[in-house]
DNA sequence: ATGCCTGCGGTTCGCAGA
C-alpha cells in the first residue's frame, strides 16, 4: 500500500495537476496540505470518481488539510488538541486524523501543516509555531500509549539537518531551521517515532519544496520539510520511501512535490 | 537583500508562504 503526502498549495490551482498525479501513481491514502479551501466547496468529485474517499479540514483562503483514502474511513478527528491549559479552540485548519482497517489492524492517518513560523521576531508567528510543535509531541505521546500503527503525514515546515538543504548559511536563522525547530522535531522523533525517509537513504540533496522564486528550480535550490513520521507498529510494516521530484518540472506545479511510502500488509 | 513567484480574496492590490 502507498501512503502520499503533498503540499499542493491550493486545490482549485492544483486540481487537475493532482488529478493526473492521482492516475498516474495510484497512491492507496494522499494527504493533502494547504487545501486552500472550505469543506463546502471542496472540488472532490473527480478524486472520489477515481475510487478515494475524501475527508477535509478546510477554512477560507489559508492553510487546510485532507485525506483522499481507497479504505473507508472509521474515523475522522479534526483539529490539534490545544494545550491543557488552554480554552480556545485553534482557529487554523491544520491538522486531520484518518482512522482505518487494514488487514484488521488499526491503521492512523494523519495530514498536518506545520506553521511556517517567520518571521523570528514575531511571537505570532515564531512562538506560535513552536507552541504547536509542543501540542504536537503532546498528542504524539498520548497516541504511542495505544501501541497502534500511525503515520504522521505533512508538511512540517522543518528542515532536520544542514544536508536537507542547498546552502545551510541561507537558512541559518530561518524559523524552519532554527535550532529550538529542529531541536523540537528531534524530541518528537526521540519518542520512537521512525523517519520513513531517513530510513531509506542518508543522501543528501534530497529535497521536497523548490521556492517558485529565483529560478530555485533549475538551480536546484531545495530544502526537504515534508516528513512521514511512523510509530514503532507501523515502521515494522514500512518497505520505502521516496520523493516524486518529476511532478515539480510538470505544468502550474506547486512549489513542493510529493513523499511516499510503501507499506505492507500487517500479519 | 525578505524580494526576484504564486494563490487567494475580492477586486487589479495586500497578504501569506518558505
Amino acid at each position: 500500500m502507498k501512503i502520499a503526502s503533498w503540499n499542493i498549495n491550493g486545490i482549485k490551482a492544483r486540481h487537475d495537476v493532482l488529478i493526473a498525479w492521482l492516475k498516474q501513481e495510484q497512491p492507496d491514502i494522499v494527504c493533502l496540505q494547504e487545501i486552500k479551501s472550505m469543506d463546502e466547496v471542496f472540488p472532490g468529485g473527480e478524486i472520489e470518481a477515481l475510487g478515494y474517499n475524501v475527508e477535509t479540514h478546510g477554512q477560507k483562503g489559508f492553510n487546510g488539510v485532507a485525506i483522499c483514502s481507497k479504505l473507508p474511513f472509521d474515523e475522522v478527528n479534526r483539529g490539534l488538541p490545544m494545550l491543557a491549559q488552554s480554552t480556545i479552540e485553534d482557529p487554523q485548519a491544520r491538522f486531520i486524523e484518518g482512522v482505518f482497517s487494514f488487514n484488521n489492524k488499526v491503521l492512523r492517518v494523519i495530514s498536518l501543516y506545520l506553521p511556517n513560523g517567520n518571521p523570528v521576531d514575531d511571537p505570532r508567528k515564531f512562538e506560535h509555531k513552536l507552541e504547536w510543535m509542543d501540542r504536537l509531541h503532546d498528542w504524539a505521546r498520548s497516541r504511542l500509549d495505544l501501541e497502534e500503527a500511525f503515520i504522521l503525514a505533512g508538511d512540517y515546515n522543518v528542515i532536520p539537518q544542514n544536508e536537507d538543504c542547498w546552502d545551510p548559511t541561507v537558512w541559518q536563522g530561518d524559523a524552519l531551521f532554527r535550532p529550538e525547530t529542529r531541536t523540537r522535531f528531534e524530541a518528537l522523533k526521540n519518542l520512537g517515532l521512525t523517519e520513513a525517509l531517513r530510513s531509506s537513504s542518508d543522501q543528501s540533496g534530497i529535497y521536497t519544496f523548490w521556492d517558485y522564486q529565483a529560478g530555485a528550480w533549475p538551480k536546484n535550490h531545495g530544502i526537504r520539510i515534508d516528513h512521514l513520521l511512523m510509530s514503532p507498529e507501523a515502521a515494522m510494516n514500512f518497505v520505502g520511501c521516496d520523493v516524486d521530484k518529476f511532478v515539480r518540472d510538470w505544468e502550474k506545479p506547486s512549489d513542493h512535490v510529493p513523499i511516499w511510502l510503501e507499506y505492507e500488509s500487517p500479519n
